[in-house]
Order: structure tokens, then sequence, then C-alpha cells
DNA sequence: GTACATCAAATCGTATACGATCAGTGTGCG
DNA sequence: CGCACACTGATCGTATACGATTTGATGTAC
């Protein structure tokens, strides 16, 4: 028989509402019953159990036993400890993949930095954010040790889905946040070693999260 | 029915495979047939296959469609990033739990290492081995960032079950870690910032690492 | 009107069954 | 003699079926 089968089910099921997560349409709350997902792929319930557990795994559904899933609830704690975590591990990566940076590769970063200044001009939130992924992908991007590049890459990827999910926006710092990009590419210019670039990558990350701590009334982070 | 399931099926074939792949029972490249385990359980295969694919979403057991799990395979390469991810998060979690650490706090951690330069004395590794995974865990343990923590536990998790799973022995540093020790606790005493105590935990750690790093003949960590 | 027991519907958990896929082996042809 | 192909056994992937558990509703006693 021809079956051609890219993907298994399983995978298509966990791609699927993964995406839905991702995108918002299914909410914090939100329940996932295994039933009606497998219903609405054409399979049975057997691989949306999989895909279900998997996500659980992530941290992108809270699971009951015997009782079923619900999209994880985001509260501001839930944002502020994914946001502390990053702040502790893209600096790292970003360091770590500093090797890898070369000419072509700045100018590359440069170019997008200068693009998403003119988002800043044409007041375009959404295509920023998306830079600002992208931008911010390029710098870790690189980074050798696929475990912290792993990590590093589910962070981005929860707060995709935080935010995707309502929630409260954050204020966004994005002028201050083109200048640091700026400030961090000087300094890989200028060969700074790991530790340097590190810190400033660091520092750049905190300022995000400790406005967003102000914001929110809360204390700075520790560290 | 009397049923009073503690645990589900999956959760038994979970906790049994993690086991004695901690333990070294299972060691890498060993082939993990969803079938075998399943009688082995007296249960069927779904739930045995479900507890793999837990096991593999830590990265625990490899994975291949169509063909079958096997226990991760553990080279030097591996060992080094999973090293060098700790020793960038388990810093920042033990900073971030300084808090938490007071005079009843720190009679415990001083009374655990000197119990640790006893076991030095009398030339116990394994009690070295244990005693230094529970020094480690009361410095990182009151982490109040619940993702840093479940982070900074895999990695220990991982690091037992490479050591577990015979593999080359690192050299030891034992005396220095119990200086090391000293020195951290020394800071915490004096109510240093939370940014010292990471810096010196990590410096702890590069220690460690690099020394294997030196014994391999591979170039120091980057950071 | 409230509290508790009982029941039914929804949903999950697992067993069994069968089709799909892969690795290894043997046979035929060049 | 070597290579390619078909075949076989092992194992995985998924569907279906049924039992177990939870939850919410209904009814009854106080």
């Amino acid at each position: 028989m021809v079956t051609l089968m890219t993907a298994s089910k399983s995978e298509v099921a966990y791609q699927l509402v993964s995406e839905r997560i991702n995108t918002g349409a299914y909410s914090p709350g939100y329940r996932l019953v295994l039933g009606t997902i497998a219903e609405e792929l054409g399979c049975s319930v057997v691989p949306v159990r999989e895909a279900i557990r998997r996500l659980e795994a992530e941290g992108l559904v809270h699971f009951t036993r015997n009782v079923g899933a619900t999209v994880a609830q985001v509260d501001s704690t839930l944002y502020l400890h994914t946001m502390q975590t990053l702040m502790i591990i893209e600096p790292a990566a970003t360091a770590l993949a500093a090797d890898a940076m070369d000419a072509a590769w700045l100018s590359k970063a440069r170019a997008l930095n200068e693009k998403m200044r003119q988002c800043l001009e044409d007041f375009d939130p959404v295509a920023f954010t998306r830079m600002n992924t992208e931008f911010h992908q390029l710098l870790y991007g690189q980074c050798p040790n696929p475990h912290i590049l792993d990590l590093v890459q589910r962070g981005w990827r929860r707060l995709a889905a935080m935010r995707a999910s309502s929630f409260t926006h954050i204020p966004y710092r994005a002028r201050e946040s083109v200048k640091e990009h700026d400030a961090l590419l000087d300094l890989i210019e200028g060969h700074a070693t790991p530790a340097q670039i590190e810190a400033a990558c660091r520092e750049h990350r905190a300022h995000t999260l400790n406005s967003y701590l102000k914001a929110a009334g809360m204390e700075p982070s520790a560290i």
C-alpha cells in the first residue's frame, strides 16, 4: 500500500495541539478532551493521548489522572519564572555561540536590528515581536551545547504561548531594546570575551524582566 | 471492586525503567523492548510505551520510530554538555535560594561538609559522592523558581545515571571541593549578594568541569 | 432549605488485535 | 564471487473495546 507516511499520527496530534496553544486558539484552562481531538484528527485516542503527555512534559498542559488535560494556566508568577529562567540560560547560550559569530553573521544581525528600528517608526508591534524573536534566535542559535540550546528554545516557546493566550500585555521597552541590541553587537564586533557577552546579554534580559516586575508592583529579580 | 490503585501502570513502568537506568542495570545502548518490559510488569504494552516516551523527553533513552528505544549512549561530549548546563543553572538556583539560608540552615550545611571531610580521611568515595550530592541539594534546594529547580534536579539525575553506567571515572578534586564548599558557606554567612554567591558557585563547578576537560585533553569551557 | 446518598454520563486507563515497518537472511542472477 | 531483491521474524503504531474513575445532577431525609 502507498502509505508515504511523513509523520506518525501522534506527531500530527502533537503539532496540532501545540500550534493551537501557541496561537491562542486553545486558551489557558481550555479542556483538552482526548476523544474530541481524536475525532477531529480522524484517528483513535491512543496517539492523541501520547501527544498530550508530551505536551505535559513540556509544561504546556496540565494533566490530572482520570480527569483529563487542560491548557496550563498562566499566572504572572509563571511568566516571571519563565522569564527568569530564560534570563539565566539565554545569555549563557549566546556567550557559548560567540565562536560562530563571524563578519557575515554580524552584518545579518545588524540588518535585522535595523529592520526592527524601522518597525518602531512604523509602529508595527506584531512585526517587531516577530523580529525580536528572530534576532534573539540568531544570537543563541549557534550554541554548540544542544541541551542549553533546547532549554532556550523551550523557554521562548513558552513565552510565545503565554503572550498568545491573551494575558496582560507587557510594557515593551522596544526602543531601549533596539539600542541594547546594537550595543551587544558592538561588543561582539570588538571581540569581547564570552563572559562579557553573557553579562551584557543578561543585563538586557534583566531590564525587560525588571520593567515587568516594576509594572506589576513587585521586587526586582535577585540576580 | 477494591482497586486502591496508588499509581497508574504507566507510572509504575516509568519508575521501574527509570530506576534501572539510574542504577546502571540497563546500561547505555541496552535495547528496551516494549513487549518484554510489559510482560515483566504483567501489563500490556500501552502503558510501557507511554513511560518510554516520557523517558525519551527527559533524554534518558533514545527512540527511533518503528525500531525501538535504547538507553541513551553516554559519550564524553554528552557528559560535558550536561556538566556545562549544570554549571550555568545550579549557581543561579543557589543564588536565588540565598534568601532561605538562615543560621539553622548554615549549621546544617557546615556539619554536612565536615562529614565530607571525614569521608576524605576515611577514604570512602561512595559516601563522599552521596554527601556531595546532598550538599549541593541543600544549596539549591530552596530555590523559589520551580522551573530552575526542576532543571537542576534533572541535571544531577542525568549525571548520576551516567556515573552509574560504568563510564570513565572522573578525577575527583575531593579535597579542593570541600575547601571550596567552606569558602562558599563563608560567603553566605557574610551575607554576600546573590550575584557573588552565583559567581563563587559557578567557579566551583567550573573547576570540576575544567579539570575533567584537561584530563581528557580538551580546551577549558568558554564560560 | 440544606446536606447527604445515589445514580448516570463523561472521560480516562488499559488490554487485545491487527496492520505497518524495519533489520537481517537467503537465494538467484550477473 | 558479489550484488540485488524478496522473504521472514521481530517490533512498533494504532484501532477498537471495555472496565475504572470522576464529576455533576437528582432525589430524599432531616
